[in-house]
Order: C-alpha cells, then structure tokens, then sequence
DNA sequence: TGAAGCCGTTCCTCCCTGCGGAACGCCGCT
DNA sequence: AGCGGCGTTCCGCAGGGAGGAACGGCTTCA
C-alpha cells in the first residue's frame, strides 16, 4: 500500500526507535490497532496518499466502514484542520494543519541528521564531547550527545536536560529566542556551581554579550571543571531553535578555547545552510 | 478559491480541557470535537509542541486524562508511527510517519501557492487560461483554474477531473511518471474526440516523444476546438509531481504554440526551483 | 537503608461513546 | 418520473474506551 517511505531519514543515526510495525495495510480487524476510533481515522488519513481529494462514501468504502462512520471521523478531523473540505466540490482534503504538525516534526529528525556528520567531524578534530541541543520549557535537551573519553568521569552523570542558564548551549539559545530566555527569567535560575548565574541581571547582561559575540561559552556553571562552548542554529527570522556545543574539562580547554569557538560557529553555520532554516 | 486565511482554530489547542466529573453527566460538551478519543489523540499530538519528548504522566496531566487512557493513545499512535518512543529515556516523541504525511499536504499546498504568481503572470501575458494540475489516479485534477475570457464558452463546462490520455497537462505528468502511465494503460484510453488517443502503443508513442521534447501539446483531444500547452514540475528524482497548462481556441493557438511552450516551460522551471522539489 | 515518591505499564470493570443502518434531501443520468 | 449516486442526520444498541487500582522499577530523601 505505502510503505515507499523513500525519504532518507536516520538511518546511520544513531539511536534506534521502538516502532512494532506498521499495521498490515489490509481492512479487517487490525491484529493489535488498540483504539478502533483513532486507528481508523490514521488510515483515513493515508487514504490520501492514493487521491487527493476524496469523497465521504469513497472514503468509506476504501476502509471498510459504514458512510456515517467515515463521516463522523472526517467532520472530526476537520474540526481540527488535518483535514479541509473543499467547498467547490465537496469533497475532502488534507488539512493545513496537518502539514503545520509535519514541520514541527521535520524540524527535529531533519536537525539531526544534517547535523550528526558535522558534530562527528568536531569530535574528531576536538577530542571532546559534542552535543546537539534544542530549547524546551526552560531547559535545554539535548538531542544527540558524541561522547569522547576526554574528561569522561565529569560527563559520566549529565543530565539529557538542564536548566538553560547554565549551559553555554542554553545561553546561546536564550540570546537569540527572547521566549526561552523570558521562561528563564520567570522560573528563576537555581544556582548549581559557585560560576552559576543567579540574578536576572547577570542573565541579561550574559545575553546581551552573547548576542554581541555570536556565541556562548559556560565555564563551570554547570559543573566545576567543565567547560563548554555553543553556538546557535537561527531559523530564517533569527531565532534560535538549536545549538551545538563542545564540552571539556576546564584545565584542558583553557588554551583552546578560540579554536573551539570557531569550528562550532562553522559547523551550526554549516548545519543551518544545509537545512535551509 | 479556498485560500488559507480562513483557518479560524490553530490556536484552538491550547484549550485546558475540563474534564466533565468523572461518571457524573456533566455534559456540558467538550469544547470541540465529537469524536472523543480521536480529539483527545489530536490534542495529544499539539501537546509536543510545547516539548520535545514527554513522559505518559506529563501528557495525561496535560491533558486531563488517567494515565492509563494517555498510555493507550500514545501506543496506539505508536503503532502508526505518529509518536515514536525514545528507548534511551523511555519518553515519547513525535514520529517519522507524522512528518509523511506533513510532506503529504505540504506538497499540495505549497505547490499552489508557490505557482500562483506565475500562474497569474502567464495568463496576463498569453490571454489564455491557465491550469495547475496533479494526478490523481490515471486522472488528472485542476488544482487551480485562471480563467481568460478567451474561449470561455469552450471551457464552461470542463470538468475539474480529466482523463490523463486526453490533456496536455495529464500527457506529460505521465511522460515523467512511469506509474501514472501504466495507470492509465490499464484504465484504458476513452474516446473523448477523434483526436484522442486510443491505443496502448499510441500512448507510448506519444509519451517517448514527451520525453523527448519536455513537454506536451494536446490539440482537439479532449474537446475539438480547444488546445493546450502544458510543461511539468517534476521532483528530484525526475518524477512529475504536476504540470501547468495554457489553453485557448485551437484556431487561436495555431500561430502562438512555440511562444506559449517557451512561457510554460519557464514557468514550471521557475516555479520547481522555489519549491526546492 | 528503607520508606516514600515518582515513573511506565497492565488489568479490570462499567458506562458512555462511537458504531452501523435507515432515512432524508439533493443532484445528474436514463 | 424513476433511479442511483452523493453528503448529511438521526437513532438504538453493544462494545470500545474511560478511569482507577495495582505492580515493579527507579530515584530521592530522612
């Protein structure tokens, strides 16, 4: 039926995905579709890889349900924009929604994948730990962590999330999406090290040199003696939806840290060309 | 015709969702939706938009559901690869299929937009009207229409759906697009006019020498009097996704099919090159 | 170190929701 | 007119889907 998934996603990505397969395209009772409502208005919509307009009985007879059914499910999907139906002639489409839902998911995977090649090349040339990171709440996630053996006993216990002031990839994020740096401001900045930015004075002002610089750099603010460098991924208005760090210990990265600053401002350059942000 | 201005929700998501009391007939209808798993399963999807991955319990608080009811809904988007889950830190994230289908309704839409410009241009310039279409089956479908006062009597009553066989624009999305071809062999080739393709091994003929030339030219094949010039817009791999076509009184067209060629052709260009297809 | 608090997952029960079928009004075709 | 499509609405019945409790595994804190 579909399945002609020719996109060429993660594949040499790095972690995998727990996905049971997709249910066996045919009609019937889906061996183990476990919400009989949902399940059927996900095939409706796949319906529309065949046609891309389609009518209420066309849409019934295609999965196999009564016509009050199919169109139960397509008023319902409309409510909510995966679907739109075309006032000219009746029928029903895909909904605006529907592809707004698409970009907030292409903007995660598309990410990593154009990025892990470059984050392996900085690791290789740095020695240190690369991460790529995206704002959520007021932390910073990191999405892909390449870990090296420099200073590994320190890395050993870091957190996938941490507050976004204490991190170079979360100041550098903050800098240049005043949302995120907003939601900082309001939760408050908990202090983790003695370097810990505590006050919303020093936030701003951090942010308003990080700004100036173009990029972010944390000595021990998140932990003493590691030290980090960041440097955004900006969208085509600016903002910032990502950053890519080196981190290292802090005795190590001392003497090394413009050399750094400059490979990761080049490679989210590179990433951000090659995505079209 | 439908633009895009009127999607009145969109923001319609961030709705707290009051639980009516448990076992008690509150009625009191949810603010939206009247299926209720599938609005519930749609909520959950936007709830990412707030975060990047999210825990069963995260989700179940925001959406006001048990747990239990927020477990089920995330397996079963699971098993349609809508959400994925992250085995590294046991959240769930949104899936690869749900940017499928974004692309699915992506590629309608912004091919529209994209093309009206140049649509708009092309009828100002030639007088004729204009057609953006896609296949559809081994049919073709006008996915917009600029009418011209020209031969508007001839084109009154054309369908929005045609044959692929019998139009310029359904010619060469399958000169580029072996499946729609061996679609409409299969179909059969309907005699609209004594001009119309009637043979298999006609078509194939005239699909070697669209491919050969780039675009196509249908004179009286649908309808005897009118003829249409269409180019294609085809993707990276080669493949017509759909075609734009001028149309106008044969009798008219005679002198003007090379300019009109010219002025398709660059359009299609134009308008696959701002699409990145 | 043990208890308490999360978490994700499973099971069970009961009732409401969402199913199919029938009926309606509307078209285009014969 | 009659027929056979369409999309839409209504309704009654039953099974799907809701919540809640229980479980095991983890982290946290006293």
């Amino acid at each position: 039926m579909d399945d002609t998934n020719d996109l060429d996603f993660g594949s040499a990505v790095g972690t995998p995905v727990e996905r049971p397969a997709p249910a066996a395209g045919g009609r019937a009772d889906g061996p183990e579709g476990k919400l009989r409502s949902v399940t059927t208005a996900l095939e409706l919509l796949e319906c529309f890889r065949a046609a891309h307009e389609l009518g209420v009985s066309d849409i019934a007879r295609r999965l196999g349900v009564a016509k009050s059914t199919a169109h139960r499910l397509l008023t319902t999907l409309c409510l909510h924009g995966l679907v739109e139906k075309n006032p000219e002639t009746g029928q029903y489409r895909l909904g605006l929604q529907l592809l707004d839902l698409g970009l907030l998911a292409a903007g995660r995977f598309r990410l990593r994948q154009a990025a892990l090649p470059l984050l392996e090349e900085l690791r290789q040339r740095t020695g240190c730990t690369i991460h790529l990171s995206v704002p959520e709440g007021a932390d910073v996630l990191f999405v892909e962590r390449l870990q090296s053996m420099n200073g590994m006993h320190l890395l050993a216990d870091v957190q996938r999330r941490l507050p976004v002031h204490c991190t170079s990839a979360g100041k550098v994020m903050a800098a240049f999406d005043t949302g995120l740096a907003a939601l900082r401001r309001d939760v408050g900045f908990p202090t983790m090290t003695s370097s810990t930015i505590r006050t919303a004075a020093a936030w701003d002002r951090t942010l308003a040199e990080t700004r100036r610089y173009g990029f972010a750099v944390s000595r021990d603010e998140m932990t003493s003696g590691l030290t980090s460098v960041a440097a955004p991924l900006r969208d085509h208005d600016g903002r910032a939806r990502a950053a890519i760090s080196i981190v290292g210990p802090t005795r190590e990265m001392e003497g090394v840290v413009d050399n750094c600053v400059r490979m990761v401002t080049q490679a989210a350059r590179k990433v951000g060309r090659s995505l079209c942000l």
